[in-house]
DNA sequence: GGCCATTTGAAATATAAATTAGAACCGGGT
DNA sequence: ACCCGGTTCTAATTTATATTTCAAATGGCC
């Protein structure tokens, strides 16, 4: 049987929104992609403002059934290893399903709405808190506060590049190709360099005081 | 005495395109920056379009004259930190007379518009050559094509993050304040993260085929 | 069959911006 | 002083896109 009128429209419109943002994103498109007509919206929703807060609340609730990332006995270094992996698919990755909330997270990076501030709380920020337990697990225990957020900021920022720089890439470089591979060879390279970066941190602290310039150590 | 009109316009036009992208620029912000009226556009240029190529070539004039980033006989490591320095520096600037091109490189990112090619073309590529020169410098001669890129996405996007994840970062943490001091902090992070992974790059390669895992050398 | 919730298509409304027309202005030249 | 070209201005027009509403139609259920 047919899913609900109700329900195709949030879940069209988890797809566009994610794919256009909240202002770029049509009440057209959504109810094309659902199978109905626009006044759908207005009757089961009221308007598109309060339907958009549905559709992330929707999001939100998925997200918190489906299966968290995990992490099980793993080293501070596998883990974030795998957050990588996992932070990037969601990312970069094409395949539908993808999580929903990372598109609208990005989306509402670039062009935020007034729900953002629910989203910061109720998920980027506990994946985020995520990351940095990761990092601290990572950096000797006299790291600064700065460094931790800086590090933390350089793995999102080596990852979302991908989202971002796509247009840009895509012209510097005709021949790139985001399959599922080369998403994984992706994602252990900016472990490598972040794992790398995290390693040397401490390092070059003592060095640079002592010759006011960095070395390997 | 006055400036003209046409040069006043190109001058807010620079500003309000480099803080809203094309599409959402308006005519009306435009003009009353350069305190005009909206037929002067017409008039001038014709319509918006053509107008703003006139605005971006005339970037790519005023970039073209202006001090190139000149690196003397530093050496590699050196180079890399100058060109994070002066690159974050564009990017996160608030200074108003930063590189109008990097704002528009940017805008045109999120939201690509046809300039975007002739932008890759006379600004974007070559200042990607230039860092990718000195990774290339910086890495053993038998890195691969791949590494190379990915090296320069890292440094690019570990920056680009600063400016993107903005409203994001607000959220996460209300202390943060991008003065001088504090980009500059970020800039050295950011190359001692990217020089550490540059520097690892190849002994991880060399570990992780004996013992499949990579170990900090 | 009649009722109610739902769905529909078409029209109305909003909004926001780009574009244009034509009047006014201004400074230089005669 | 007046004319004239190029320029600037105000106000209207056009274009375009999207959201919201309305009244009619549908279809399951008692």
């Amino acid at each position: 049987m047919r899913k609900s009128t109700r329900t195709r429209l949030i879940e069209a419109a988890l797809e566009v929104f994610g794919e256009r943002g909240y202002h770029h994103a049509t009440i057209q498109q959504i109810v094309r992609r659902a199978d109905t007509n626009v006044a759908a919206i207005n009757y089961h929703f009221g308007d598109k403002a309060q339907f958009y807060g549905e559709v992330v609340s929707h999001a939100l609730n998925l997200d918190r059934d489906a299966e968290r990332i995990d992490f099980g006995d793993e080293s501070p270094e596998e883990q974030l290893r795998t957050f990588v992996s996992w932070f990037l698919h969601h990312v970069v990755g094409m395949h539908k399903p993808s999580s929903s909330l990372e598109k609208i997270h990005i989306q509402e990076m670039v062009n935020p709405s007034p729900i953002l501030d629910t989203l910061v709380d109720a998920f980027i920020r506990p994946n985020h808190m995520k990351l940095r337990a990761i990092v601290v697990g990572l950096l000797p225990d006299d790291a600064t506060e700065q460094e931790i957020r800086h590090h933390c900021f350089s793995v999102i920022g080596q990852c979302l590049h991908y989202k971002f720089a796509r247009p840009v890439m895509d012209r510097l470089y005709a021949d790139i190709e985001f399959t599922e591979d080369y998403v994984d060879a992706l994602a252990e390279h900016i472990a490598n360099v972040s794992l790398a970066g995290i390693r040397a941190a401490p390092h070059q602290r003592l060095v640079a005081v002592r010759s006011g310039r960095v070395h390997q150590s």
